[in-house]
DNA sequence: AATCGTCATGTAAACGTTTACATTTTAGCT
DNA sequence: AGCTAAAATGTAAACGTTTACATGACGATT
């Protein structure tokens, strides 16, 4: 057990030089000798001595740390963007900060002023966060990455993945299946992501001339229990649709259990599609269909983007990258009667 | 977008006032006069300034942040964990940041090392820890809280839930529904949790005179593909179990798609059961019986132990919770000819 | 012996904030 | 107007580290 008061002095008098020398031991400086080095480390680790990262912060104005927001923390996906920024700040002397904004413009701003002066560089995902507040709050000198924000400022760098176009694609998909009667299930009024996405399935129903029906939008806000909940509203219809598309996997999975729950089977009795193909999807029973979003490599990316930025390998005008979306076909579509399986293919090709 | 170069001074100097009254402005001192307090804080917006955390930690000795290193970031489990503690801390004018130890030992003491200084208590979740690398590792001072580590050190609060309980119950209830050959997915050689677990269900093969068969024991990793490879290997037994039982729901969720791709349905053909009882398992087809464990309260119960010896309202001797474990009886486990139902409701009722 | 250059080490200032104690200002009373 | 006490504000030191520049030691050369 180490005591936090024994200091870079204490440690200069136990070994009986400067504070200098101390430092420039703990700091790998070559103007050391190798005996008195020796005799450092020695009191160094007699005392288990730890600089004081406040200090070295205050005067070499890096914190060693790399700051991830994300809307919320609540299962795979998020999971998955976690894991690909840890894995890609591995061994770069850096570690990652992460935090949940829970989707509130206050507890943005509080995340966002939590990071400011403990990160290097910040990744920020949050559909609802405004240049102005990134602007107002953080200081111009740190390198900020946004992820599916949305945001067009020319000070920022940008990741945006085609929630437009795997949408409109999924939906063209079901309509190559023979379904015309999809219902949806969105992800809340305010979030830019879904609005993309709805955006999508309306454009697909445009392009093919078939009539959309609003009663077939539904609400959600990303969790399972919200797409059980929709689902069951969904089963409820008069004139019932043969295919759910929600707008995550983790909707799609609630979706799952009211369908299990009503005694129908999917794909037979119904089909369900999901968005993002998180990485239980594949194994599901049936395993899911679901627009593929590279969900580890956009945290990677991100991360990666920041180290470009921090290490001056990247000046200039910030990036903006578009991050397309495939479809995963599995086995939760069934296809109806009258479409042809050279339509499929065409549409995974594309 | 502010410059990170506005110091206190600056603000002092624009508002025409001493350092310490912008201080005492900033920190909500009754001390200033509301005149003068109007015109620092017009200043202090119009700069845009903040103050840095490096010098506050530097003075204060306090980060406003508390730790939590998990052995893995993967999945629902973790993420409810996160989910928990984010919950705990919110509003107490604390953040949470979040770090991975991999399950590896060099990095359990990296992140250790990182955390020290940056937080002003840790929540550590790691079976690999050893108490010696805290010890050395950590400020006395610092509040520790351990989750299902099993370590016995009086220096430290510990959280451990009932693997071993939990295990043997679920073999029990199995028994109950008339399976005696029940394979097992373990989860790793040096994971605790899983050896204990393991000890529960192999008590449990004792407690009711059941033999033990080793050939039905894999190895696994917690993930869903360690999952899935593992029901391959055991579907394909010449003496089939008629239920796997694995270490954590991901495993069980792999061994779903194994069987799914066998062609087999759960539970009639095989039944399946696992550890935590995640969010996802309520929606799975069939809906997952699963060992649960209140994974959200876990990481609520241990933010809430640094809280309580943050601010003092605990002191003295470690303490010490075992959280039970209960069986979540859901739809995967079918039950064989031969045993009562009352036997089932004894085992729920424990 | 004196001088010069290199290496190793030390000294002092800086970083940005908080706060104990000193100083000034203000308000109320005589 | 003068005095007192309280309120408001200011000064200076502290926190623990890094690092520019100063200093001292040593070896080589003349």
């Amino acid at each position: 057990m180490t005591d936090i008061r024994s200091s870079i002095i204490d440690v200069a008098k136990k070994a009986g030089v400067s504070i200098a020398t101390v430092s420039r031991v703990l700091n790998e400086s070559d103007k050391v000798k190798p005996e008195t080095r020796e005799i450092v480390l020695a009191v160094i680790n007699e005392m288990k001595y730890a600089p004081s990262p406040a200090a070295r912060g205050l005067i070499m104005r890096k914190t060693e740390a790399i700051g991830l927001l994300l809307p919320d923390l609540h299962g795979e996906f998020f999971s998955e963007i976690i894991r690909g920024a840890d894995a890609t700040i591995q061994h770069q002397g850096y570690h990652l900060i992460v935090s949940s904004s829970h989707n509130d413009p206050k507890e943005i701003e509080a995340a966002l002023r939590f990071m400011r002066g403990r990160v290097d560089g910040l990744v920020v995902m949050s559909p609802q966060v405004e240049s102005e507040l990134l602007l107002d709050t953080l200081p111009k000198s740190l390198p900020v990455v946004l992820l599916n924000c949305h945001i067009n400022n020319p000070h920022f760098d940008t990741i945006v993945t085609d929630g437009f176009g795997g949408a409109r694609d999924m939906v063209s998909y079901l309509f190559s299946l023979g379904h015309t009667r999809i219902a949806v299930v969105k992800g809340g009024e305010n979030n830019i992501e879904s609005q993309e996405r709805l955006r999508g399935y309306r454009s697909a129903f445009a392009t093919h001339g078939v009539p959309l029906n609003k009663a077939y939008e539904f609400d959600g806000d990303f969790t399972e229990a919200s797409g059980f909940e929709a689902a069951r509203e969904i089963l409820e219809l008069e004139e019932r649709p043969s295919a759910i598309f929600t707008f995550n996997d983790s909707m799609a999975i609630g979706a799952i259990g009211a369908i299990r729950d009503a005694g129908l089977r999917i794909p037979n009795d119904i089909s369900v599609c999901g968005f993002d193909d998180i990485p239980v999807a594949k194994y599901l029973s049936p395993s899911l269909t679901s627009v593929h979003v590279p969900i580890h490599e956009l945290g990677a990316m991100a991360i990666s983007r920041v180290f470009d930025r921090l290490h001056k390998r990247t000046k200039g005008d910030a990036a903006h990258i578009f991050v397309p979306t495939t479809l995963s076909i599995r086995n939760s579509c069934k296809k109806l009667n009258g479409k042809s399986t050279q339509e499929k293919e065409m549409i995974i090709l594309r």
